[in-house]
DNA sequence: ATTGAAACCGACAACTCTGACTGTTAGTTT
DNA sequence: AAACTAACAGTCAGAGTTGTCGGTTTCAAT
């Protein structure tokens, strides 16, 4: 046990090696991620996710010995990624003492243009017609699905015996948000999505309130 | 002019081979639709698109000379299908006497599960990093939002007079179908999903009575 | 019937991506 | 200090995709 306590923990914990490792590796998937959002999922090519990451190819097979290696540890660091910030935006909406609701809606709309969700979504629709991607994908997904509406009912503790009415306000918010996330892909609609947005957090009060 | 109007018109008038020329046409088309929905955007090939449609790779080049032809072709295709469909199950559901509402909004629900919809979520996904591809779909997805629009206007006259409630029920409609469309690639959520619509339903009625 | 054009077929070269391999440098252990 | 292990770089062959090209069959017109 090397155990000699005394300047930095990190590095006598892991050892240059193994701190540089997990900096690589860290690094290896957030390029893989930022590669998904810049070329789609069936654009992203190794090289091209070596080349962002700053490293050679061989020296990134080395940490995963294949594509798929890659692509298991960047589901699961955008399913870590995506979860902590949306954890992060709805906590620091709910302090903001004024319309939850409101501050919950934007916070949210946020999230479903992050380039994170981008990511997810290249994923999910690529998933279909890929077997192999959708057997790594769909238990995070399922998993970041339970996590998320656990942060929900956290964050939101008013809607407290209310469960049917809190069940839809999260799906009817989701899908709305998720409906605009891609229809933002091809048309720009500024006015009626704004629009909508407040028909929506009018209709969450009530769902709340009536 | 070879105008012997005497058994075949179509034959007469377009002759045996521009018409065969035709046909080949639309099922190549037909194929290149049915392999962005089997195999993905990114994941359909010229090979599969020939062989799906039934001849070989040196035909299909000769009625289109690249793969670009074929898409531009398909995404005009999969542009007419849509909106026939869309117009025919808007126009059935409306002549049902009942709650028309209710039922456009199963006729929408039914739209959006449909492939062809599917393969236009595919093309909106791919175009975002395809800048080929979005030269062509862009124009093509604005004049479907265009008559569908107007399709919608004229299918529902009783809503005549409440243009800003019309816009909000369309919009809200459009983006709950959409993100369900998209979420049930990952998730299988049947009785939520339900609730949501007969909410979403409710809601429009609403909106076209309140 | 023959000539021309259009539909159709198969083979080929150029390109790209992936995974495997060999070699080199830096850090760790004894 | 030596043996060992991990990180990194570069090259290679194989598979797959696209577009081009020459050749064959089928229809139309003179």
């Amino acid at each position: 046990m090397p155990d000699q306590d005394n300047l930095d923990s990190a590095v006598a914990e892991l050892g240059w090696q193994a701190q540089k490792s997990a900096a690589t590796r860290n690094a290896i998937l957030d390029s893989a991620i930022s590669c998904i959002v810049e070329y789609g999922y069936r654009g992203t090519t190794t090289t091209a996710i070596a080349q962002k990451a700053g490293l050679s190819r061989g020296a990134m097979l080395h940490h995963f010995p294949s594509k798929l290696d890659i692509v298991r540890g960047a589901v699961e660091h955008l399913h870590k990624k995506r979860l902590k910030a949306f954890r992060k935006a709805m906590t620091r909406s709910s302090e903001g003492g004024q319309d939850r609701v409101l501050l919950g809606v934007d916070a949210f709309f946020d999230h479903v243009r992050h380039p994170l969700f981008v990511a997810f979504l290249e994923l999910s629709v690529a998933a279909r017609t890929d077997p192999e991607l959708a057997g790594i994908l769909k238990p995070t997904a399922e998993a970041f699905e339970r996590e998320w509406y656990q942060t929900a009912k956290e964050v939101f503790p008013e809607w407290q015996g209310r469960d049917e009415q809190f069940d839809i306000a999260l799906d009817l918010s989701r899908y709305v948000m998720e409906g605009l996330a891609i229809s933002s892909l091809t048309h720009r609609g500024g006015d009626r999505d704004r629009r909508v947005l407040r028909y929506l957090a009018d209709k969450l009060h009530e769902l709340r309130d009536a």
